[in-house]
Parts: structure tokens; C-alpha cells; sequence
DNA sequence: TAGATTGTTAATCGATTAACAATC
DNA sequence: TAGATTGTTAATCGATTAACAATC
């Protein structure tokens, strides 16, 4: 099966809404009440829902428990993915302290950074490593996952030992883009970038 | 003048690239050089640089002043477009700090939280203000741009603020999705799918 | 010149939206 | 039934890539 990748983007937000939603006590909903809570189209969420093969029980919307479950066979692994964070600074705490605990099958198991003072330590609930003994502990724990928040000069290197240690997918944070080897999966966010584009807008906005 | 939304990104990063490499001595940099850099292809950073209708000295490669100049040009507004952080957390600690003194033409001029302990202080060299009050300072510190990093729940409740106070930029952190006027712009970064979209490709790596 | 590089058009790919028959 | 809703095909839009003439 070979999924538009906005739409596996999108079916984790639905994921996510349905899980919200079901908790007021209804069992069903119709695609365009799906659309409004996430400002898209009905249209949208149909053809989304087609790519799963799912059907809804007609005129009366989607089964909310099904279509949960639908995505998480499509999205989820069978095991949980572990996840490591390289780099505890205000933003890989953000990330550690936000997610612990938020998604079962997806676990940050370990962080990593240079400072002794927090090497040692447990952050968030979870155990700080030095980048150092990268590879050994990301073998030994079996991560999967990097997440890079080092500073922009230490991003490459530090990719490079993930990609020695087996992991398969990177999240980069920082604001160098990365090249990494075909196998491993990089999504990039770069903050810099998305707010001076949201600037650009700003000014065309008032010009 | 109308760019493709992705130009704009690309053209962020062309710059912060090339404020790099100049740094290193070289004067003219080859489209196939700055590509590489950006692990892109040279046709579309070629492309890119038609929309903004430079033209480089043929054969020895761009002047990377003149681009830089030229890219300043398009982004950049004449004053500096000022920006407020609502929520300062790690995450947005993160990003004031890592923005302060960044960027010219883009200033974190005021950050808010609902915290009495944050609130009068300085966080990053900005001074936290009540969340109370952020229509009216936002106002009155003529603040364009609003970046929400609050818990969830309050999301949509500080972009309505915002956007009364006369914000014509959000940038959404949360997890939820927001719903804005149609003269504000709004970019969301949502890193739970982010994640979990990594997630999926290794899962299918693996299998 | 020959080779390298650019600027631009045309072709392709991917994603969204419009249109509508089928269903309850 | 009439109205609301779905599932799907076709059309459109936007972005990337291929191809290539022009330039130094």
C-alpha cells in the first residue's frame, strides 16, 4: 500500500481529534465534522479515508472506535519504537517532558548530551547518557529514532554516529540540513525558516 | 510578485547558507556548490533564483553579496517586524533564546506567561509579561507576530487575543489546529505528527 | 574551441478540489 | 420520497525535474 505522505500526516491529526472527540460520548462522525475541528476540507477527509479502505456505516458517518483503529494498524508498528533525544537544552527537554508518556507506541528511552553536570542525571523521566557512548547505548537499548537538538555546528556528527548505531529515522531540529544515508528517513524542521516565512507574509500582508 | 511558497523556504535558507560560506573567503558560489550544501538539486536552486530575477555573472557562479542583497530585498520588510512568544515553557525559552540577536529584521520584543513567578521577569534578555495583558501590550509594543507555545487547551483561546491585538502572524506549536481570520497567516509546526510520520517510514523500512 | 554553467520551457509528478452517481 | 452523506473519477493546481539552447 503507498500512501501519500500528507496524508499519513493527516491521518495522525484525525487519530488524534477522533481520540479528543470520543471521549464526549459519541460513536460516530461524519467526515465534515471531522474537517471543521482540523480547518480542512470534507472532501479531504474522505479521500484520506478511501487510502484505508475503510468504509463507514452509510448516512450515519465513520465508526470512531474502527477508524481509530484503522489508522493505528496503518501507522503503528507491532512494537514500540524507541526513540532517543541528542541534546538537552531547552528544546530537547520540550520534546523529552511533552512526549513521555503521550504515545504507546512510541518511547523516548534515552537522552544524550555533553554536559557532566547532566550526564547521570534523569530528565523528564528518562535516563541522560553522554554523546559519547552514542552508539553503544543506542545499539544496547535498541533506538530506532534520533532526535537532534545539539547545536547547529555538532548536527552532522552527530547524525552520522545515529546512522551508525542503526537508527532508521532522524528528526533534525537544528537549522543545517543534514544528508544522511538512503535508508534512514530525515524530516527537518527549521524554526528559523518557518518564522521569516511567516514574516514574509506579514509584510506583503500590510505592503 | 508572487513566489511559490516553497521558494520563499528555500530562499531563508539560501541566504543563512550563504551568510556561511562567505564567511570562508569565496566571493561566487556555483548553483551545483549551494545546492550540494542544501542537499538539493542545482536546477532548483537555478529555479529559485530566476523568480527573483538576478542574474549572476555567467560562468563564474553567483556573487554571493548581491544574492544575499537580493534575497534580503524580497524578504525583509524596511522596519523591523516585531514578535511575541505566548508560553514560556522549554519550548518557548527555546525559541527566545535561540532568536534573540538572530535575526535584524525580526526582534522577540515581549514573551507572556500566566506564571506570577515568570511574570516581571526577564527571560532570555525579554521581559515576561501577564498573559492578562497581551492585547494591550501587544499593541502597544506594535507586535505583528505571535508564536503560541501554551498547552493545548489554551491554544485557541491566545490566538483570538492575538489576533484582536492586531497579530497578522501566528505560529502555532500546539497540537491543536487553529482556526484564523483570513488576513493572519498562519503556519503550524506539529510535532507529534511530525514524529509519528518518521515512525510510520522506519515501520515500513523495517517490515 | 571544448567544457562548464546558466536561464528557461516543457514534461512530469504529487496533491487538492470539483463534480457526481450511489446509498440510505 | 427528499435530503444528506459517502466514495470515486476527472479536472485543476502547484511544485519538481528533464531537456536544451545560449553563454562564456
Amino acid at each position: 500500500m503507498k500512501l501519500p505522505e500528507k496524508t499519513i500526516e493527516r491521518l495522525s491529526q484525525y487519530r488524534r481529534t477522533l481520540l479528543n472527540f470520543s471521549a464526549n460520548g459519541r460513536t460516530h462522525i461524519f467526515s465534515h465534522e471531522l474537517a471543521a475541528l482540523l480547518n480542512i476540507t470534507a472532501v479531504q477527509v474522505r479521500r484520506d479515508i478511501m487510502f484505508l479502505g475503510y468504509t463507514s456505516m452509510q448516512r450515519k458517518g465513520y465508526d470512531i472506535k474502527e477508524l481509530i483503529d484503522v489508522i493505528a494498524t496503518l501507522l503503528d508498528d507491532n512494537e514500540v519504537i524507541n526513540v532517543g533525544v541528542v541534546g538537552i537544552g531547552h528544546l530537547g527537554t520540550a520534546i523529552t517532558a511533552y512526549f513521555k508518556g503521550k504515545r504507546a507506541k512510541l518511547d523516548i528511552v534515552a537522552v544524550f548530551d555533553i554536559d557532566p553536570d547532566k550526564i547521570g542525571s534523569v530528565i523528564a523521566g528518562v535516563s541522560c547518557f553522554s554523546i559519547s557512548q552514542l552508539e553503544e547505548v543506542a545499539k544496547d537499548m535498541n533506538i530506532s529514532i534520533g532526535v537532534i537538538t545539539v547545536p547547529p555546528e555538532h548536527a552532522a556528527e552527530v547524525a552520522e554516529k545515529l546512522t551508525q548505531a542503526g537508527v532508521k529515522g532522524i528528526m533534525n531540529f537544528t537549522t543545517v540540513p543534514l544528508n544522511v544515508a538512503s535508508d534512514v528517513y530525515l524530516e527537518e524542521f527549521d524554526m528559523v525558516t518557518s518564522l521569516e516565512k511567516v514574516a514574509y507574509f506579514v509584510k506583503k500582508q500590510k505592503g
